[in-house]
DNA sequence: AGCACGCCGACT
DNA sequence: GTCGGCGTGCTC
């Protein structure tokens, strides 16, 4: 029996229900370099397509008859190691992912390659007239020969499918099996520098317009587009889309009319600051040393238990951090710190490379793909010993990890976005116990299930409860929003706070407002009927941008000029709702003349940092933005915080509704006298007595979090439970809705297991999703609440593979998370 | 998912 | 007789 390497890869093209590691065998050429962690490409299914894959395990083995070869190498060097395998690996089963998926979000993408279909002529030599021939039982094959003849013989399958429409891959099989054309695929790296794609008028702008004028009726947005370049010049694509609603596509189209051309811009590099100050010796207070004693400690021992450093706002973390790390390095071994927001990244990088130089490394995700890609390889390589940065550099291949440290360990910010939905800390979990590393979680205000971990026992936790400098905390006012309305104040801004913002102006004093709630969401309604515009896709009301005078859509992205006038019944449209633009006119209103800078999704594009700059050197008196205004930031001369309503996400539908809100007001609050004068806070609320409020009102952690565990336990929320959250999507709401039944009536099967049974776990549902519809698809979800263990997890993953299995589903798709924080 | 194979009805 | 519809089953 013939011996050959036999490989296991994770292919790229298995979805969910069939994936597995696959076998390959290696031709003799390959086997010295098809090691584990190296990329390959291989056929896959019937049709042998080629599929990215990476190899998993390496064995020497009896080559079978049904196994299929490697087709090529793309790495010289492995990628990954076996940790990082493994990791993937336990990715797949925590969140319900293919191998493939876990590898790809685990390496950054600026080793990514594209794989190009190139499609070439078999024989060089053959003419028109035989191809002809050979294809004559093709219907529309021909087209694909003019465009392959036009081209020399041989075209990249996207281009052919761009020319030849729906049917190009069926017609370009047949062709391959009557022998005129072959396939091969080429690698291509994704380039890492990140540009972005500029258009401009190819004509002189009357010549254009001219163009484009006779058909203004029928192709509105092409008649937009060149009339924005012809007023603009030179705009990048993002930008002309963003203002005219037109699509990519219609770009393409002028571009082909010969209209506009494109030309790429690289995007500037962020310089990187390496300022690096002199750096005091780090002195600890007594508090603080007994922390850094206490970590120490367990980072000596073989297998350390995690650790949760508890530690009131100006408490002093960083430091502690910072000569744990210095520890770590001290023996040999490397750290991960995370922090939640890019924001927050240069900040700390400022302090760790001041006194760690060079071997610190910042990994966020605003990093150009290959500025990324560059620091990984550094850090491979092992140049790099400290990696700093946000969720994803949880990822960095360091290797002899020592201590990963999770500063502000609460935040929604560590679990990711899109799928697979991995958060931070379980990662780190999972790498620190492989390592024997010691996890650090830090925090002002744990997460909920953190602080159980550390009352029961699962971490230890570390307290630091002096304030930096013995600074008091500032004097909380509640301020009760219903006295307004009884007084006939229907504003945003209540007596009270007004009264303060008054006496920190005289002062000279600077204010920061926060406005509790997401983006700044304003939308059109009509004065005489009451229609409000909304999405065509989805289930939501537009949202008016006054910046381009558009509606749009934040979930799918649709965007529509903004009527003037009714469309239902032709009366006038009012805006309504209130961002922070309307608390902004309220100001100028109640304080006229003062300076009033806004922070929110709108203003944020251009320069988070440019806006805190100005606050902070211009010493403009007040700054009004969204939750990003909480996050971290320290100016001298802020003494006064106000909180404009702080009900509105408490009465979210969401278990962490109550948490969130405590921490929202309570690191707000502690923005308020950081510098040497004392500072005071408003919070306005029209539920003063309510208990969150109160305690984060006290700054007082332990009762917020007394309260909230006693009602978790009553409706089984987490620590108590997990909620898998089942949704199910589809075009048509009948089958979404019957298939989400049958997802309900698996589950309650299931749950009836004698292993699942004990720990009595529920299933609700199906209940529309907040939003019904985004993108013409319909959401249904199931809740399931239970306890996520392996036997758990080992259902729903069958669960999930039957579901795409079965014909009844067609069109439909289901997915699951596990305690969502969004 | 994506593809091939196979088994039936409407055409040259 | 053959083209193409869709239902069924497999992916190393």
């Amino acid at each position: 029996m013939e011996t050959a390497v036999i490989v296991k890869v994770a292919v790229s093209a298995a979805p969910y229900s069939i994936d597995k590691p696959y076998d390959y065998w290696v031709p003799e050429p390959f086997s010295d370099s098809a090691l584990l962690g190296v990329r390959v490409t291989v056929p896959f299914g019937r049709g042998n397509r080629t599929s990215e894959g990476i190899i998993l395990a390496r064995a020497i083995g009896i080559k079978r008859k049904t196994l299929k070869p490697i087709s090529s190498l793309l790495d010289r060097e492995p990628v990954l190691d076996q940790d990082g395998i493994a990791l993937a690996i336990w990715m797949r089963q925590r969140y319900f992912c293919t191998l493939f998926e876990a590898v790809k979000t685990i390496l950054p993408a600026g080793l990514w390659y594209r794989l190009r279909e190139v499609w070439r002529l078999k024989n060089p030599e053959l003419d028109r007239l035989s191809a002809d021939r050979m294809s004559s039982s093709i219907p529309r094959a021909f087209p694909i020969l003019d465009i392959l003849y036009a081209a020399g013989g041989s075209a990249d399958a996207e281009t052919l499918r761009a020319a030849c429409g729906e049917q190009t891959d069926a017609v370009l099989r047949a062709l391959q099996k009557a022998e005129v054309v072959v396939c091969e695929t080429a690698a291509k790296r994704k380039i890492g520098d990140k540009s972005r794609r500029m258009a401009e008028l190819s004509m002189s702008a009357e010549e254009a317009l001219a163009l484009v004028e006779p058909r203004r009726r029928s192709a509105p947005q092409r008649y937009e587009v060149v009339r924005l370049l012809a007023a603009a010049g030179r705009t990048s694509a993002a930008d002309i889309c963003y203002f005219t609603g037109a699509s990519m596509r219609t770009l393409r189209g002028l571009e082909k009319a010969g209209i506009l051309t494109f030309s790429e811009e690289e995007l500037l590099r962020l310089p990187i600051q390496r300022q690096v100050g002199p750096a005091p010796p780090i002195v600890l207070n007594p508090e603080q040393q007994a922390a850094f004693d206490t970590l120490t400690a367990l980072l000596s021992s073989g297998q350390p238990e995690a650790a949760l450093l508890h530690g009131v706002t100006g408490s002093g973390k960083t430091l502690v951090y910072l000569r744990l790390v210095q520890e770590v390095l001290r023996k040999g071994r490397t750290a991960i710190v995370l922090v939640p927001e890019i924001v927050l990244t240069p900040q700390m990088m400022r302090k760790f490379s001041a006194y760690l130089g060079e071997t610190v490394a910042m990994l966020h995700s605003s990093l150009r793909m290959g500025e990324r890609y560059d620091q990984w390889k550094r850090i491979r390589r092992g140049e790099i010993r400290v990696v700093l940065g946000t969720r994803s550099a949880i990822f960095a291949p360091l290797k002899n990890l020592g201590v990963v440290i999770l500063d502000e360990e609460q935040e929604s910010s560590y679990q990711s976005e899109n799928p697979p939905r991995y958060h931070a800390r379980e990662i780190a979990k999972f790498l620190c116990a492989r390592n024997q590393a010691l996890l650090v979680l830090g925090s002002a205000t744990p997460a909920v299930e953190t602080a159980y971990g550390a009352e029961s026992g699962a971490y230890r936790e570390v307290l630091l409860r002096q304030r930096y400098n013995a600074r008091s905390l500032p004097r909380v006012t509640v301020a009760d929003l219903r006295q307004d309305i009884r007084n006939g104040r229907a504003g945003m801004i209540g007596e009270i706070l007004q009264a303060e913002l008054i006496e920190n102006l005289e002062r000279g004093e600077q204010s920061i407002l926060l406005l509790n709630r997401r983006g700044s969401s304003r939308m059109l309604l009509c004065g005489e009927c009451g229609h409000v515009p909304e999405c065509p896709r989805c289930s939501v009301p537009l949202t008016y941008h006054s910046a381009n005078g558009r509606l749009m859509c934040h979930y799918c992205g649709h965007s529509e000029r903004a009527p003037e006038s009714c469309p239902a019944c032709g009366g006038r449209m009012k805006q309504i709702g209130a961002g922070t633009q309307k608390v902004e006119e309220e100001l100028h209103e109640l304080l006229p003349g003062v300076g009033v800078l806004r922070m929110d999704a709108d203003t944020v594009s251009n320069g988070h940092e440019m806006i805190l700059n100005r606050f902070e050197q211009e010493h403009v008196p007040i700054l009004l933005g969204t939750q990003m205004v909480a996050k971290g930031l320290d100016f001298e001369d802020v003494t006064l915080v106000g909180v404009l309503s702080a009900d509105i996400s408490l009465y979210m539908d969401h278990y962490r509704a109550a948490e969130r809100t405590f921490n929202l007001l309570t690191q707000v609050v502690g923005r308020a006298g950081r510098g040497s004068r004392p500072g005071r806070a408003v919070i306005q609320t029209y539920t003063p007595d309510n208990e969150v409020i109160q305690s984060a009102a006290r700054q007082d952690y332990k009762s917020f979090y007394q309260s909230e565990l006693r009602m978790r336990r009553m409706r089984r929320y987490p620590p108590f439970a997990d909620l898998f959250t089942f949704t199910v999507s589809g075009p048509e709401e009948g089958n979404v809705l019957r298939a989400a039944i049958g997802v309900r009536e698996a589950l309650r099967q299931i749950c009836r297991l004698p292993e699942l049974a004990a720990d009595e776990p529920e299933v609700l549902g199906p209940a529309p999703a907040p939003v019904l519809k985004v993108n013409n698809r319909y959401r249904y979800r199931i809740l399931l609440i239970g306890r996520n263990n392996r036997q758990t997890r080992e259902q729903v993953s069958w669960l999930l593979k039957r579901f795409a299995g079965d014909r009844a589903n067609r069109g439909t798709n289901l997915f699951v998370d596990c305690n969502p924080l969004e």
